[in-house]
DNA sequence: TAGCTTCATAGCAAAATGCTATACAAGCGG
DNA sequence: CCGCTTGTATAGCATTTTGCTATGAAGCTA
């Protein structure tokens, strides 16, 4: 007994609207195509929908109970169009973003969270992953974004990276650590301190092999690893460890007052981070919108970050 | 942006089944059917649903929200058949019964527990109702059954009483009250306790004024009135007043042993408790099950009753 | 009972839906 | 890398459904 959807809607429509006629308007028909709508729902049932001869149109239970579902259905088609129209406009639907995790914990879940302020429709899927899983999230379309530090630009056409900040990483420290009060810091100062190492496979991990090469020790004494952001602070508040960690980041945390940065100079890696996306990709304009909101966020930081540097010496 | 329901609805099939071929089976289409189906979605949208050039099928994003939406139209499209077969089976629906209070609420309610038991897909609207109102509810297609006793038999045709239990009142009083103790008992021993007065225009006051009549009092001692059975009961509980109250609703009763019968003649009423319907009302058929069950509980009462007047003679 | 309102039916044109047959494209194994 | 297999898109056609306008029938109200 399989039923025709759109006569459910006409019910639906006519007992809502308290009759044949008015229900037709409200769906932009004419009276006669939702009667005979009626009429043939009526002889697929085999039961009456209607009480007959009366006026105001009476339904009966099982008419009413059809109705239900037509109205549902009437609902759910509803929000089909809405989805397709939230989704051109980029207000409504599902942003997956992929990132490097220490960047995605520091800065980019807040301004997931100031995003959703301005578009609470649109739902945030956010995925830990370094680049060479993110290239192929992309290319897979598991994802729409991913925020990623990148070096030589030479992942080949079909993607489109755009810089947000300059990479640039510093030591990090606690407050109160005591390499903070020397005046001028050498090499064998740092490695006489446990260090924490990031996460195998990170951009950060590389980054420390290029620290080890110009201190010129060949090891670390490395006590911590394969933490998240939060751990590895946590981490550095309790101990005397060390580690380096991108810049924003810790500006990113300066409120809370647990890490700091240690004033010694390491070599900088010749590397941005950005979004990487597909250029050829399907069109998604509520990633977009958020894209947008990442990349002027950012402008906004380094502003903020450069007023910061001239007000005081920060982290001394 | 009105998209098509019957669309959406394949879309999710689709989706589910993992490919066109396979969605289109579970409709009991063909391929190019749904294909097409498909590419006309597409174009309505105007955005593409699936990563084109891509095997297995993968969907957009949009592609996923248009399918949850076009599965919900499914659930309930098949909700809706599921609803008409349940009520031409009468295991679903909803069953309107109206009724005297006395009856609905000493067996009636335990009846439609029992039912539910059963059939616990229907749903039964309880209503309070004397005969006018419930003539007028039957007619206007308020309710389906009306629980009823009736005297004279002339409520012209369109209608059908089906008896279920004959009426046969009798004078209710606390179990332990003094006029029990009595060997025989005379009218004017009745009339120096007071009454409860049953709700105006219920079948029982009449009853009441007959009793009047036959005991040569033109008035009684009336204390309380308009309570439901609950009421009564509690209030015959806690006094030593008198009431007059069908058989059958006081031998209910006889597990709380609250209530009791005082063994006292009165005139009986010529009318008889039964079920009211319309004959060319329209089909339920949850309704006629629902009334069979009530008509075999009765019968079954019926037998436990004889059986418990043979065993004591009860009430003494 | 007359008149008004509302629903049902008739008849027709246009669109949608379904089918079979066939062309096309993506993955896979040799 | 080529052909094979599998699965999707397109073509063409018959049928059904859907929409409309015009008109008839039926309740309600005065």
């Amino acid at each position: 007994m399989k039923l025709n959807e759109r006569h459910l809607m006409q019910l639906a429509a006519v007992l809502d609207a308290g009759g044949v006629s008015e229900g037709a308007a409200m769906l932009g028909l004419t009276q006669p195509a939702v009667s005979r709508s009626l009429a043939m729902l009526e002889a697929r049932v085999g039961e009456p929908l209607f009480v007959k001869g009366r006026r105001p149109l009476q339904a009966t239970q099982l008419g009413f109970q059809l109705a239900a579902q037509g109205r549902t259905i009437i609902t759910a088609s509803r929000k089909a169009s809405d989805a397709v129209q939230g989704f051109m406009k980029g207000t409504k639907g599902v942003v997956r973003v992929g990132g490097v995790p220490f960047f995605m914990d520091a800065m980019i879940s807040r301004m997931i969270g100031e995003f959703q302020n301005l578009e609470p429709e649109v739902t945030v899927q956010q995925s830990y992953l370094n680049l060479p899983e993110m290239v192929a999230a992309l290319e897979g379309n598991q994802i729409e974004l991913g925020i990623v530090p990148i070096g030589v630009l030479d992942l080949g056409p079909g993607f489109e990276f755009t810089e947000i900040l300059p990479g640039r990483n510093i030591v990090a420290c606690r407050p109160g650590h005591s390499l903070l009060r020397n005046r001028r810091l050498r090499a064998h100062d740092l490695t006489s301190f446990p260090w924490v190492a990031p996460l195998p496979g990170s951009p950060l991990m590389s980054d420390l092999q290029m620290i080890l090469m110009s201190i010129g020790m060949s090891d670390l004494n490395i006590r911590y690893s394969g933490g998240s952001l939060m751990s590895v602070i946590n981490y550095l508040a309790e101990t005397d460890a060390l580690a380096v960690l991108p810049f924003s980041v810790v500006f990113a945390q300066r409120k809370e007052n647990r890490v700091t940065v240690l004033p010694y100079e390491i070599p900088q890696p010749n590397r941005s981070l950005g979004i990487l996306r597909r250029v050829g990709g399907l069109r998604a304009p509520a990633a977009e919108r958020f894209a947008a909101h990442v990349t002027t966020s950012f402008e906004n930081l380094r502003h903020i970050i450069k007023r910061h540097e001239n007000a005081v010496v920060w982290g001394r």
